[in-house]
DNA sequence: CTAATCTCTCCACTAACTGGAAGGTCAAGA
DNA sequence: TCTTGACCTTCCAGTTAGTGGAGAGATTAG
């Protein structure tokens, strides 16, 4: 199939597509004549993959990782717990972090009354005015 | 003082006052005869309002919306407001998304044997495979 | 045959810096 | 006085993960 239709079947844009050619993430199967990109089922699983790998918030340098993991049928699912674990600290990682910040935001947006007059503890606490 | 001192005094790194300087962000107050920027107690201020800002997690555009309410004495609250009510949305809302994954996530990551088996739950649900 | 659509490559741009090279300035010590 | 080292300058390149567009060639429908 070409590019087009290699796009409505994994969900990826053609540009993010040809990106992933370009640096070597998902090869085309194969070029036309005229030097077209071909993707077969195989290359298609793979953009498929990495589509739903991104979505779960992986980077193209895990995905990478993670596709190397999906192709070779000798790994160990030790190898892909590792990768996914990290991700899972990262995950709580920025969410505590959030959650610090909605705190702190929400308390200075419910202090702040939101009226005409040029007092606002948002800007004292930002400014960092006790 | 010079951008050295600044640095130490806001918190933000050399060549991020650099970078403030270059996008007009925050000016210095003047430079030395050598060229060298200098930092009065104003402009450091300002320094400091931004790297609370940014930590917050406003964006330079942001910042430099804050920046000019901060300036400017005849400022509404309301304004403000506005502003940061819509960075506590963006917070909910990331906040949500990332819980998602968690939740999809450490199912996977529990269901996963972690041994040397190929056989992997996490792949065969990123390969979209039921 | 022609017009529309598709595809190609290449270049530039995004956000918010960070790293490094090449060169100028300044204060202290031998 | 010279020199050494720390500090400062500008400019260029790279980071992440693409997106947008130009200009040119290919394919397809009517």
């Amino acid at each position: 199939m070409k590019i087009s239709e290699a796009s409505e079947q994994s969900g990826l844009p053609v540009k993010t597509i040809r990106y992933y050619s370009d640096i070597s993430l998902v090869a085309p199967s194969g070029r036309s004549n005229a030097g077209y990109r071909r993707y077969d089922e195989k290359s298609l699983q793979k953009l498929i993959f990495i589509r739903r790998a991104r979505e779960f918030g992986f980077s193209i340098a895990e995905c990478r990782e993670l596709l190397g993991l999906y192709s070779n049928n000798a790994r160990s699912s030790a190898d892909v717990k590792k990768i996914a674990s990290n991700r899972l600290e990262d995950i709580c990682k920025k969410q505590g972090e959030l959650q610090c910040l909605y705190d702190e935001l929400s308390h200075l947006v419910q202090n702040c009354r939101g009226d005409d007059r040029p007092d606002c503890p948002i800007i004292s606490n930002l400014a960092d005015i006790k």
